[in-house]
DNA sequence: CAAATAATTAGAATAATTCTAATTATTACT
DNA sequence: AGTAATAATTAGAATTATTCTAATTATTTG
């Protein structure tokens, strides 16, 4: 798939900004990321990229995912012992984790909600960000 | 450090809950966690355990920390790509990750915000634990 | 258009963790 | 208590995700 407009012209600014360059490959590692929000792993996104750019490198996947964390149109995700995967969701919002189907989902969050959250950190405690991971079963994998 | 008896009580009725042995070796990482509580390492926590019983391997601490997670007396931290971190407070708590020093404090959390984290999980989802990690700098590495 | 700079690439290197097979310790049974 | 059965420990090899290196290629700047 190609980037729409909006979207190039976000990575171009997004880039050029943080003094970086728009490149073929930081574009399309991008679409990518944005086609299919499934939270991929950097794996994930190179099988992806190799259809469609055939001779990107792993390398330069992860160069591109840095990048694009980096400038800010990208969030990583991590959960506990598990490759980092990708998100182009730049809300406010949480993740889902399923055990059973290692399915990820996005929560979203309401503002109170995270007000809320720093309220209760001790005083001269700053936060810019505050990862939040809920642990459970799906709706598919809750036998009921 | 030697376990006091409560907690040789406490461990002791957690493994063999679970169908494992109490063993030197799991007493003595016990003791390592809740004698620092500073969320340690599994490399920290096996330098720890080598000074009072030298003969343990860096396999039997790994061994040792999946068992203790697993029986329930300690749990996991993780932060973005970096190493797992232990933790003996069962308490309902968040962590908070300074950027600067790389200390990680506990957060305790009270019931109320917990329940509405909960709350906004859309319907079917079952959540067990839910994992919150704030990014920022503690007091000590604010500059004002 | 040439020089300077930055990005990409393939493959080697690293770091945390897990696995393997042999040895040792613990438990259960008589 | 003594022995068989089972589980845990150990050292080192293997694995996995990620990062580094040095050479090549692309992009930007004057």
């Amino acid at each position: 798939m190609k980037l729409s407009d909006d979207y190039k012209k976000r990575l171009e600014e997004a880039l050029t900004h943080s003094g970086q360059r728009p490149t073929r490959q930081r574009e399309h590692v991008f679409s990518v990321i944005l086609e299919k929000r499934d939270h991929p792993t950097a794996d994930e996104v190179y099988a992806r990229a190799r259809s469609g750019m055939p001779t990107i490198s792993l390398a330069t996947v992860y160069n591109c995912l840095d990048t694009l964390v980096e400038s800010g149109l990208v969030r990583q995700v991590n959960f506990d012992r598990e490759p980092t995967r990708f998100c182009p969701n730049l809300t406010q919002h949480a993740h889902f984790y399923c055990k059973e189907s290692g399915e990820v989902v996005d929560i979203e969050l309401p503002d109170a909600l995270i007000s809320q959250l720093k309220a209760v950190l001790p005083k001269g405690y700053k936060t810019q960000h505050i990862n939040i991971a809920y642990h459970g079963q799906c709706p598919d994998c809750t036998d009921s």
